[in-house]
DNA sequence: ATTAGCACTCGCCTTTCGGGAGTGCTAACA
DNA sequence: TGTTAGCACTCCCGAAAGGCGAGTGCTAAT
């Protein structure tokens, strides 16, 4: 991600016909730089150096005779080098503020309330990863007979994060072993952080048990099966009309592309899982997935109690406003952090 | 609902207009009908025909040079009348068959998946809203301290729905207590209909809580304050993408109204929330809500145990396969009900 | 009552064409 | 040697024009 750097004016030029870009959807040339941005240059200049930026790599023409727009290369020289930090207005904090203020304490839909604040800031597709068991500390497993074969398991983390899961078994479990089963495993487990529970504690448990009944041992058995295989984390998503306010996607079949991803959650959880942890700002084709060849996505993490748990990002145009998002997708991280470390 | 039944040529005529224009997406002339599906009338006589059929408000034309199409009240006449039952082909009752023969059994995910192949096999959105908790039984209750001043409450019903929500309060409560609490809740509750819980047992439980102390009387009645007020049922969607294969969503205008709607699960539920029970067909500006005022919509009650739970449907162009989404609808609601009452 | 014939309408597709924005090149200039 | 004015050229885009075709309503004949 190390660049050779560009002689100053040409960076001045490049940063500015990323910027109309970004602002305009329309290529730009040299005479509206020249006009607009009165830089001291003639036309005549500038086409000099864009050509040069060109031939570099840096720019392109969606034909011949119109103007530049950046190319991938472009875009990622301006994220890394010349974008200007940005902080977010008075208006944007305080409504973030306002909404991490007091809210609902359902942790669903904490989430899925940030994600569509993040998209109503940005006005981009926004989505969140949702947060993983790992870090958490056990807190609480109840066993619910809900017929004579079926046992609901259900498995509280300090953060309130509720797993449940349906297990069938062969011949019934007395209420009194039931009990028993939860008594021990709540002894044994709480406090814990799951992480650590796959390997040896189970093993211990399941030393613990070898003197119990058969029916007993069975229970538990099962259950220390189903602790491990955990479902993938869900995937909150909002604002997906957004996307057509821009005209990169005016053609349907583009859009219909996007929009199949969009409604795969395997796909995006795939997505999001693959990326790195930070502040991450992906263009183009730097991204796996194809589907969001022409699309860029920046993502930073939230965490619990300093323990990264969760990713959440936004998805647009390459031709997006990376700076602005950039401000609001990291503060936003930042927000809902502290606000889910202080409950 | 009733209509004033017109003769059988124009029934004919009608019914051959609509089925045509169904399938086409193109305005219907009175050559066609006569070349494709020879009725033994010639051109002229249907256009006769067609002509009355619009001033009698059955037919339209969408320009004075084109062929007809169906009016509101024409595909109303068509739905209630003219249409062919149909019953699925046996691959496609193959594949729901095999999908429902055995599956994961996490309510949420079946009910996900459920309303999946419903868009697969319409090719239109579907969408389903979950269960109620109104007629389920009331199985098990579970107070979990999370933090000193946060409890999280869990409500398990017969069908191994989860309700959770974590409430605040004041002053911390004994592990103890909270103990009896759960006990005393599941000793009174256990195997009520949840229907049964707003009046008289919660009245009964105060009651007979008068004696204890009162940090013990806080926690109870915190907790039968939160019983009743429940979150609305959540609303699963799938197959978005479906409705841009249709030509009345080609300008992206039309195709954002509807996308607004989609994304706003509240606004959804509440259409949802709207129908009245059993196999419903709504057209065009029948339907309550505006963005849908040139779609119709379907929809079929699903059950558990022979009480009636969600509903389940399919949205589309007023110009939509009423027939095969009918006989999908149905079958799928049918199978649902019957899947998640074996349980 | 039905139908053949006919004149007419009108959306849609294709083609044409001019304007405008932008370029690269060349030559002059500081 | 870097900058700039001038100019010829390219090519997209939107508007206008025109022809085709599908369909209609009406009239007159059967």
């Amino acid at each position: 991600m190390s660049h050779r750097p560009l002689d100053p004016r040409k960076e001045l030029i490049l940063k500015v016909v990323t910027d109309d870009y970004i602002e305009s959807a329309e290529p730009v040339g040299s005479r509206t730089i020249a006009r607009k941005y009165n830089l001291g240059l003639s036309p005549a200049t500038i086409r000099n150096e864009m050509a040069d930026l060109e031939e570099s790599g840096y720019l392109k023409q969606p034909h011949v005779s119109a103007g530049r727009i950046p190319s991938q290369q472009g875009y990622r020289y301006y994220v890394d080098v010349l974008m200007q930090q940005q902080t977010l207005n008075e208006e944007e904090q305080g409504l973030i503020r306002l909404y991490f203020e007091d809210r609902s304490r359902q942790l669903d839909t904490i989430l899925q309330q940030t994600v569509k604040i993040l998209a109503q800031l940005t006005r981009y597709p926004s989505l969140m990863l949702g947060p993983t068991l790992q870090p958490s500390i056990f807190k609480h497993v109840q066993l619910v007979p809900l017929s004579a074969t079926d046992i609901l398991v259900l498995i509280v983390t300090d953060m309130g994060i509720v797993e449940k899961k349906v297990i069938a078994i062969d011949c019934p479990i007395s209420q009194a072993n039931l009990d028993r089963v939860s008594y021990i495993l709540n002894k044994k487990l709480r406090g814990r952080p799951f992480a650590s529970l796959k390997s040896s504690v189970l093993n211990e448990l399941k030393e613990e048990i070898k003197t119990e009944d058969s029916s007993f041992q069975q229970a538990i058995t099962l259950l220390l099966s189903t602790l491990d295989t955990r479902e993938r984390e869900r995937v909150y998503l909002d604002g997906i009309i957004n996307i057509l306010e821009h005209p990169e996607f005016k053609e349907l079949e583009k859009f219909k592309l996007l929009m199949e991803l969009l409604e795969e959650e395997e796909r995006l959880h795939r997505l999001l899982a693959s990326r790195r942890p930070g502040l991450r700002i992906s263009i183009g084709e730097e991204n796996p997935e194809e589907a969001v060849h022409e699309c860029s996505i920046i993502t930073a993490n939230y965490e619990i109690g300093g323990r990264v748990v969760g990713t959440i990002g936004v998805l647009g145009p390459t031709r997006m406003d990376y700076a602005h998002v950039v401000s609001v997708v990291e503060f936003i991280a930042q927000s809902l952090s502290e606000f889910l470390s202080k409950s």
